[in-house]
DNA sequence: CCATACTGAGCGAACGTTCAGTCACCGACA
DNA sequence: TGTCGGTGACTGAACGTTCGCTCAGTATGG
């Protein structure tokens, strides 16, 4: 039959598999016997790797949260002053996410779902840079006085729902995106 | 056996059941038979009112956009200046919601899945009058260059998705909060 | 030749949906 | 007023399918 290729991450492309149909079918039509067919694998491959779907899917979570991380971090300048480090780090989420909209269309579908609490509990073990640079003191400082979580939802939330609704946006409306939340979550 | 009550509303029971029980356990574990039992009734029931599951989540989505829209209508005077009538939206929509927090549980997680387009097209078919608020001449006259969409997400899309989370606003908060969305969708 | 990755038929459970049958109601006719 | 027959909401067991998951067996690299 197939030979084994031990030149392929297969894990990686179960994630993947399962990344991409999430997206595009929901969790609903993600069945883990059609994400190994997307992934190319038989149906129990996945559980070599995985205990279950649930491990799967954080696994998953973790993943594209750690790249988006990294796009961003590999741009940012920290010595930069905030709005412009805001700035920035607004143009890199776009564009990571707008390059393969499947990342913007998962983290939105897995944020409202009942995965949401134990996903978020995970991403705090693991470290979230991101959510670390927002949190810096020279930001802080300019923030409106609510609660962290609606800085975020403002800020990241609506930017990511954008994406994962297929919004297209110019370079100029994305600038323009980016002074409304910035002005949104600034105090004037 | 159980008497039929000729006195309640079961589609209605039955909307509430799905509402409910997407709001807590998602598509996922909203199965039909979970959606029956928690609505009082025996599995085959839905069907006399539905065709199909689908059918009951669209019926059940334009529901509750219809009663978010009349809870909005409902306080809203026409003649008031663009702010003040943004403002006023922005406290019901959140009282609307925060009332029945599953409310905004399952419009966060219908408006992020699969039947999104599809609902959206029957909503539209059936017009939306807090749409139909948000296009008005003196206040789009006002908002940022941006697509509308944009708009929507960063004004309305934030909110729904704050009380979806559980976040509670003070009344002090909900103000800084309507503050910093219309700045963040009004040109400075 | 062992250790390990992988396969794919198959498990019991749960899914969305169906349907024969039960029940309360209502207008027609006596 | 009494009682029939038609109507449609409702029930719940049962359908075929698909779900998440398992495991005995196979192939491969070290």
């Amino acid at each position: 039959m197939t030979p084994i290729a031990t030149d392929v991450d297969r894990p990686a492309a179960i994630r993947r598999a399962l990344r991409d149909l999430v997206a595009e079918r929901g969790f609903h039509g993600a069945s883990m016997s059609a994400v190994a067919k997307e992934a190319g694998v038989a149906a129990g491959t996945a559980y070599v790797h995985y205990d279950s779907k649930e491990e799967l899917v954080h696994a998953t979570y973790l993943e594209v949260k750690a790249d988006l991380a990294a796009a961003v971090l590999d741009v940012l300048d920290p010595d930069a002053p905030p709005e412009a480090r805001y700035r920035t780090i607004v143009r890199a989420v776009y564009r990571h996410l707008r390059e393969e909209p499947a990342r913007a269309r998962f983290l939105d579908q897995l944020e409202v779902s009942p995965y949401r609490a134990e996903a978020k509990r995970r991403l705090a073990e693991q470290g979230d840079p991101l959510g670390e640079q927002a949190a810096a003191a020279d930001v802080a400082a300019r923030l409106v006085d609510v609660p962290m979580e609606v800085i975020w939802v403002l800020a990241f939330g609506s930017l990511v729902r954008l994406v994962a609704a297929g919004v297209e946006l110019s370079d100029t409306e994305l600038e323009r995106v980016a002074d409304a939340t910035w002005r949104a979550i600034t105090t004037p």
